[in-house]
DNA sequence: CCACATTTGTCCGTATGTATC
DNA sequence: AGATACATACGGACAAATGTG
């Protein structure tokens, strides 16, 4: 087994920051950029970790500005 | 341009259909190449949907077979 | 066991659009 | 006007699982 995605690991790695305090509700996440760098993947990548995300609803993207984090109230019945 | 994204209309179009009972648990939905066909759109638009519904517990990605409707169960928490 | 077709999975590079600053 | 940042989409490539012959 090839361990998980790529997509997915950048997408655990943020519930995970969220969930430890890491990354707090309205904080801000790296740009898209930055994150492409720091995991050396592409933006469509880094895209399909938060079309993930988003569906969860742990994050916000907001064209323009940046990708930020939802209050807890709105993922914590996520099992 | 695109009133809403078009990965995000066949997304909504299959939970449409899963509430409305065209697609019930357990069936599987149509080949990505049929819904590309069918949408007039790329692979990767359709698996962004396809991500997106999965991460919204609607649907389970089984490679090799095919894409299939969950049990309402695990998605019916959601709004 | 092997070969093949089908189907989904993942990722890349690129282009263009749109919102914000 | 220009820079930055995210949004969407396309086409292509290869991998991996499944089923059939």
């Amino acid at each position: 087994m090839p361990e998980s995605a790529e997509y997915l690991r950048i997408a655990d790695e943020v519930v995970a920051d969220v969930r430890t305090g890491k990354l707090k509700p309205g904080d801000r996440l790296p740009s898209v950029a930055e994150t492409r760098a720091a995991y050396g993947v592409s933006y469509g990548t880094v895209q399909l970790a938060y079309v993930r995300l988003e569906a969860l609803r742990i994050i916000r993207r907001q064209q323009g500005k940046g990708v930020f984090v939802n209050d807890p109230k709105l993922w914590m019945r996520e099992p």
